[in-house]
DNA sequence: GTTCAACCTACCTTATTGCTATGTTGAGTA
DNA sequence: TACTCAACATAGCAATAAGGTAGGTTGAAC
């Protein structure tokens, strides 16, 4: 359900959140950290930087760096955002066509409803609640 | 997430539970109703026979009916068993080998916590309360 | 013994995932 | 100005799963 692009985003984020402190860090130095094919990480990268999550400096003393404070991510939004969509029926992703059947679906409010549980709880779960120790949700 | 074969399942129960009655309904019957092909159905109607959650008939007369009463299937149950597990994350799936990182995992947390709210949710909406009018659990 | 319908095995096409390879552009530094 | 560093861009590729198809076999009823 969540691909490794998700959760490597994910685990992204809070590297750089933690050793970030304002400056860049290239990419290799993440990917070395986190034990993440740099090849691969670099396509993650992108797509967090085109969302506007990450900043991206070419050259010299370049690398990525948050766009904004680790309270205003949520892991909702890096979510959606590498995943593409955290619908858990494709009738309910943004931008699908209306299901012909939508009326006599038996089926629709229990997809409703789970997709409401999934975004409110990951909304709910800001970015600097993991950084450092961290919060464990789990409980 | 939930694949076809999942949301083909969930249908197809209740198409049973509606138009059963204890009887036997032939697949054919339940494919032409719920306009999903034969073949992809039966595949489906497979794996709810094994788990027990269908009776099997074969020979004139014969088809499928329900093993229990509708108020003791619950979606999570269906959808478990068809889709193979509903974990998030594949660290989190019953039999998988534990992660070699899982004690200082900033994330793991996270997964857990989602984990938990699917299943609860699923698991809180039984078959019975879908046949019908139904109810609205988007709401 | 014939028909009906579940059961079983195998195959196929398409799309996605996860990853690799080879560049090109642009920012800093000597 | 040349050189280096590192992001950006594009293309490809193996493995897997999704979704579906085809054909045959077993067993129950009439």
């Amino acid at each position: 359900m969540i691909s490794t692009r998700g959760r490597y985003a994910l685990r992204v984020m809070i590297d750089i959140a933690e050793n970030g402190n304002g400056r860049y860090i290239p990419l290799d130095e993440i990917a070395s950290r986190q034990q993440i094919s740099e090849k691969y990480l670099e396509s993650i990268l992108v797509i967090l930087t085109r969302g506007g999550m990450l900043n991206g400096l070419r050259g010299k003393g370049g690398g990525y760096k948050l766009t904004k404070a680790t309270c205003d991510y949520t892991v909702g939004d890096i979510l959606r955002l590498t995943e593409g969509s955290l619908a858990p029926v494709a009738c309910l992703k943004e931008g699908a066509e209306p299901c012909a059947k939508q009326n006599e679906c038996k089926t629709l409010g229990v997809w409703k409803g789970l997709d409401k549980v999934i975004n409110e709880y990951l909304d709910g779960i800001t970015l600097d609640s993991l950084v450092g120790q961290g919060v464990d949700y789990s409980i």
